[in-house]
DNA sequence: GTTTGTGAAGTATTTCACAGCC
DNA sequence: GGCTGTGAAATACTTCACAAAC
């Protein structure tokens, strides 16, 4: 296998984020191929799909190992198998929801999480009102017990949807519980150290990245 | 100014998308320094802020001009203006949503959008029993007034929250009626010209692409 | 003394192109 | 004949380092 600049880090090959980052995206188009009934996909045929170039689907594999067969393609069971075990998702993952105000709502019962392999099973808030609340089948818990709760349900992923000026602070408390990922919906950056990730869902920084290329 | 691979396009200079995809978080911290009544900030102080070098911020702002003073660092109040007008930020843009839906409700609801210069005009639904309905201020219309209402109104930007199934085709129709800025909220891949500019908010994305890095 | 703006240097990422295998 | 896996080449992006400006 190419090494270049790849290098272990406790244990982990340390492949680039971006190939990381375009790993789901594969998987989405594979379990379409599969409920399609597709049984083997060229990388250019994949390619077509995601719109990137065979070459770069054929490297970002290559990080891993060899999936393919040559003259044929790449199985799609088989290499969807690969994917899910490579980005940890042949299992569920416990996920703990902060701010349970429109938003949060909204996340509580969307039905997209699941079968992907996240399930919220608790979801938090610091209004007394929204407390003892049963909001998609789960009941809103106050603030100063998450540590207990995340610890008891083991919870390793968090998703915060609470008001720009109080994310910096849900974020910290939830490093302080040993959460490791955290999806952020507040247009703020927040600072975490670097063995914790954070991906923002900001709609506004979306729609303020593209006027530029507006007329 | 520096050339490099910068060259020309239709009388626009090309600037690297990952710039693009920076200013806006520039921007936001100008804001918030701008409110905290700062007058004065260092590319270093801002590196801090974003988490990134003070060199990539310096050459960032030198695709476009040169915004500070030596020795002292760029004046917040003359740089916000800079970066709006770069962005094209100054004015306010039209959006159409499409899908009231529980996630389509949250969007029309959101605070957010109005003071970063983005205006929700419009509301399209192909369910009849959403039609006519006031949401937000604002009545939703049936699917087949689109492209009437888009024009009237003058919308430049869309953003689509429907089920995945049904995304491909509201795009198209978006792009038939001349958007070319589009957000999507559904988690599946969409194709349009590359004259149209997409960008996916997709929670599910950054959860699986967060999970390679977990134990 | 401080900090910008920027060529040049250094990395990272993508694409090419082809040997090897089916 | 077709398609993968991969070094090598090309391109893109980031960081360095320093002259110029204040």
């Amino acid at each position: 296998m190419a090494q270049e600049h790849v290098i272990h880090i406790e244990g982990n090959l340390a492949v680039p984020e971006v190939v990381v980052m375009r790993l789901p995206q594969y998987l989405r188009v594979l379990e379409a191929l599969a409920e399609e009934g597709t049984e083997v996909v060229s990388s250019e045929q994949l390619g077509l799909r995601i719109e990137t170039t065979p070459a770069q689907i054929r490297k970002d594999f290559s990080y891993f190992g060899k999936f393919g067969k040559q003259g044929r393609g790449y199985s799609v069971r088989y290499l969807l198998a690969e994917l899910r075990h490579i980005l940890k998702l042949d299992g569920e993952w416990k996920v703990g929801l902060v701010g349970v105000g429109r938003l949060g709502r909204a996340i509580l019962s969307y039905q997209g999480f699941a079968p992907a392999g996240f399930k919220v099973v608790a979801a938090f808030d610091s209004d007394s009102r929204q407390i003892g609340q049963m909001v998609g089948g789960i009941m809103v818990q106050p603030m100063h017990r998450i540590q207990e709760v995340i610890q008891g349900e083991g919870i390793q992923i968090g998703i915060v949807a609470v008001p720009a000026a109080d994310v910096q602070r849900v974020v910290d408390r939830l490093v302080e519980c040993n959460v490791r990922a955290i999806v952020n919906y507040a247009p703020v950056a927040v600072h975490t150290p670097q063995n914790v990730k954070v991906r923002n869902v900001d709609p506004v920084l979306a729609l303020q990245s593209m006027t530029f290329y507006l007329p």
